[in-house]
DNA sequence: CTATTATTGTGTCAAAATAACACATTAAAA
DNA sequence: TTTTAATGTGTTATTTTGACACAATAATAG
């Protein structure tokens, strides 16, 4: 693959938090570069005939091998001290033997997006700068590259400030998910415990779900039913968002 | 002033959606293009030491002259075709007449910002490259110039929503204002009517308004109480959301 | 100076939404 | 077969919302 900067709009970068949601935690994909061994945000530039998002999507794609995914634009990151790399990576980058890394010197700004997939779904590849590709749950996140904490920090404001008037769920469960299921991932993504009743009165008020007349047995206990989204009513509901407000 | 390309960084511009209240009416600040006569958004470019907030916050004051604004990021406009200029344009920059104006045929991405001021303190000043500041009500703008009539939609949208889960009004509002001038900004952001009484009781429960023992006498009619807001949670407000919604 | 007018201040009541809580049901495991 | 623990499905009191009515008053008209 390689890497051509002269591909790629200037001083222009992005960097996607991509959530999953696995064993009722959220988590998200992290790259281990090489060279440095820091933790970073997978993340890109736009090309020439690129809008930004498309730009995302093909960093999401090459990243989780999956298609057809929650994207969004959250914030620009533009502090002039942001990109400033650490001594020893520079050091790395004048000694001339990463040629095209002379790139990564400039100023950029980034735009942050973030991303919700199935976790079950996703297949984590690593890019042309890193070894590794690694699901790190929130708690796991030590410190990464650049301002990437800052990045993660703010992808998981907005994505709480989502969930108050938005649905989630479509993208990052499976498709056929119990009603426990569901309300753990509010529950994390909340970082608060929900009553189990109430809950399930107002996801349902929303007249986003279909209830299926499985159940999912192997589970200790009860099978509890199973459901999944109704697509129609859930993008209207994403567009219009779930109160009024006034 | 002039107009140095290499103080900027690339790729990368900014164009802010002004909003300021007066008679009842939500209105825009739009600029009338030298050359063109195209009506515009008032924009600009980052500086090599500036965040697009530190930059944007500069174009306000420069064509406001109002300093402590509002202002807030909504949406990166990322379009490769956004920035395709008008052919009549094309030739003008290309007659070498404007040397400067080269820098306008290369591709941007730009940062939409919205601002909300208070209209009576704004002194209109036009910039390098337009003759003439104007606030226009939202029905008065016709076509703009570029992708600017998507950028006032989009940040309108914004908007809109920001009402529904943040307070809104301060900046927008002379610091001192009655409930039935506060009721007028929400209705006109929000394209309806409100009930009087609701309003009122709506409000007041946000806690974010402090009711003075002055009243507004002058006007027709039964002399209404002044409000200011209470900053301190005001601002708290602002963080937090005002619905919790989970 | 008084009556009129239109707008504001304030309150009530029914309906809807929310929070708190309890008991019956059932799949798997003991 | 019994036990266990999680799920399905209410009920009730409280709070919030929506719809509405009447009293108070600053300017204006007569």
């Amino acid at each position: 693959m390689g890497f051509n900067a002269r591909d790629y709009l200037e001083s222009v970068s992005l960097d996607c938090v991509i959530f999953g949601f696995h064993n009722s935690q959220l988590k998200v994909l992290l790259l281990k570069m090489k060279y440095t061994h820091e933790w970073a945000l997978p993340g890109g530039f736009v090309k020439q005939n690129e809008t930004v998002e498309e730009a995302a999507a093909r960093v999401l794609r090459e990243r989780t091998s999956v298609g057809d995914i929650f994207l969004k634009q959250f914030r620009v990151f533009s502090d002039p001290e942001r990109s400033k790399i650490n001594p020893a990576v520079k050091d790395l980058i004048e000694s001339g033997d990463h040629p095209d890394m002379e790139w990564f010197e400039k100023r950029f700004i980034s735009i942050g997006m973030y991303a919700l997939v199935d976790f079950t779904k996703v297949i984590a590849v690593p890019d042309y700068f890193s070894e590794e590709a690694v699901w790190k749950s929130l708690d796991e996140i030590g410190t990464l590259m650049l301002d990437h904490n800052l990045i993660v920090q703010k992808a998981l404001n907005t994505l709480r400030l989502q969930i108050s008037y938005q649905p989630i769920g479509y993208n990052l469960m499976p498709e056929k998910f119990t009603m426990p299921e569901l309300q753990s991932l509010y529950e994390t993504i909340l970082g608060k415990t929900l009553d189990r009743r109430n809950f399930q009165r107002k996801i349902l008020s929303f007249d986003i779900l279909t209830k299926l007349p499985e159940t999912k047995k192997g589970g200790a206990h009860k099978a509890p039913f199973l459901y999944e989204f109704n697509i129609e009513n859930y993008k209207k509901a994403l567009e219009n968002g779930l109160y009024g407000g006034w």
